[in-house]
DNA sequence: AATGAATGAGCCTTCATTCAT
DNA sequence: CATGAATGAAGGCTCATTCAT
């Protein structure tokens, strides 16, 4: 009796990769199971024995792709020396990133707009990614400011953290930079200025 | 009415009305015909002789959305005699509607995250829903620094743009108002500096 | 209270004509009647009261081609003068016919393979026509060997009917002329012999 | 079996083998998927999982039809010795099978009635089928005339295969078999001239 | 005559999931 | 673990026909 349990296998890492990209290109709704284990080569009865539903799958890719997420961000900004240029090279970053997946936008927030329901666990995969993307603009603007308060810090961080998620709804919406640049020259003058 | 026509007659414009809630509160794709049909208490040949499909309903709601939207925007300034007031109107309009509908988040950029393919009618609307209020924002600012030059001034039009969106889409996933609230108080301090 | 006679009116018969082309290039039932009001430019409830039923429609279609056909064939054979150019004659027409309607082949037949209930009333249409062409090429056989007796004569007449038909669904079924050529040809023979 | 395969199982045969019967009876267009799975006995999801689609099961319809009509040829065949015998055999088969299914006609030409538009897949199983029917009489009448040059032979194969079809659909189209008598009698004749 | 909205059964197909092997 | 046949509700859409105006 599978307990469909979230253990790691080459199989299941497989079809994580592949509705990884399904659900990221297509959408969730719009991709089937059926869809899935054609590309990935397997049987439904295998795929049911890794995922007890669709939606446990939903939420194994949103933690991969937290991961892999955050690790493109890291890697992205492992040249850059200062809390200033790191929280720079975050715009930069998905300026590039956005720019290389056609302004398909973030899966996260993608998911959000398509699962209403608060208490969906792919949910709280979105909660939890944004919040710690939130704790780590908050940290970086914490160094840059690291003589001054919290308070007036911690207002900065949010207002940083606000422009990225709207440069990259809005450049998924106009499938242009624009919005990436712009809010990357304002974070600029903001972390100039005095908390 | 073997066309399908845009025309409007009250069958039509009730079925528009029925999907427009399910569509906002379930999603575009999780929301079937059937289960308009059956709210709207109408038959399936009598929908399709309305919608020739249900994108070209998609595109009714969306685009009644949007006059829709806007008209609750200027209702909710109304009252606000100056440029700043109206922008910062906006984030307190945002806010009180967030609240009111559970933090569902905005019709359009949800839907820009169920529908992928840049060719969809859809997308359109979204596009022009978002350009609407794009301009409409530059509007108020430019109002706001009429004696300055444009360059500068646009550049602040479009963050604060940028703020708005990302503010809705944060206060979507946390279902939470704060994002709101820091993004209205950055723009009042934008507005108060020069461009 | 329409009695959706059978009577004439432009409005019918411009129904009819556009059912024609429709019911002979698609088929009678790949033909909706959605499609036939859309290319007519009319009404449902128009159609309704001209003719009953599809059926209706279908028996009026079978009616005026087989007139219509008829008609061809008289014109196609007006210029020839003995009998056994008539015959030869109508395997000319039915080449150049199957061409130029680039092989759809005989309405009658597709209609009697379309529709199997012998007690359809478009079943009798087809027999109908299928037995006055049957007695023409009686007629013209006849006229041909007037100075034999009768039951050698009918049974030659009833070969070339034969492959008038065959000639006809082969090179539907072969997009090619050669059936009705290779028939010509038989006849042209058989009429040479003595019955 | 995500891919619809055309791999023989039971089930699958079973399909194939109501479909055949509904689509011979009544007509391809005229028979739908549900009529089909309720006399199987069988799910929705169950047929799709054997055939992708209506037309790849009308294509194995008529590959089955193809194998059991030469079949039933063949062995009516047997017993006949000569060319000649074999090629007369044919016509009293086709009365047999004629009455036998009370003048239903052949299910190739039927289908290429049905279905005008040349590049679907059914259509080209109809052509396979007659392009072996006609092989298959040419072989027969070359064996009859072992004696003789190609030309004069080929022709009077193609001429007994037009009669054929004629005897066919004329037979349908009166529900009487005196046209496949008459062709006989007109084979008959004709092999015993010189060609 | 003509209109066109309304009906609801039916079209072909895909959905997520289960289960015997 | 893996297979893939089986399920049946649901997907979006079209059908021939009726009826109040």
């Amino acid at each position: 009796m599978p307990e469909a349990a979230s253990a790691s296998s080459p199989a299941r890492d497989e079809i994580v990769s592949v509705a990884a990209d399904l659900f990221y290109q297509q959408g969730y709704h719009a991709t089937g199971i059926q869809q899935i284990i054609n590309e990935a080569g397997i049987a439904k009865g295998t795929f049911y024995s890794h995922f007890k539903s669709k939606e446990e799958l939903g939420v194994a890719w949103l933690q991969r792709r937290h991961t892999q997420w955050n690790g493109w961000v890291e890697k992205s900004l492992a040249s850059k020396s200062t809390p200033r240029a790191k929280l720079l090279g975050i715009f930069e970053f998905i300026e590039q990133w956005m720019s290389d997946t056609e302004f398909r936008g973030c899966a996260f927030l993608n998911t959000a707009s398509e699962i209403p329901s608060g208490d969906n666990p792919m949910r709280a995969e979105v909660e939890s990614h944004k919040s710690d993307l939130r704790e780590k603009v908050r940290g970086l603007v914490r160094e840059h400011w690291a003589s001054e308060s919290g308070a007036g810090v911690s207002r900065k961080a949010d207002i940083i953290f606000v422009l990225i998620d709207g440069a990259i709804v809005q450049a998924q919406t106009f499938r242009d930079p624009w919005p990436i640049r712009a809010a990357r020259k304002e974070t600029k003058e903001l972390l100039s200025s005095s908390p």
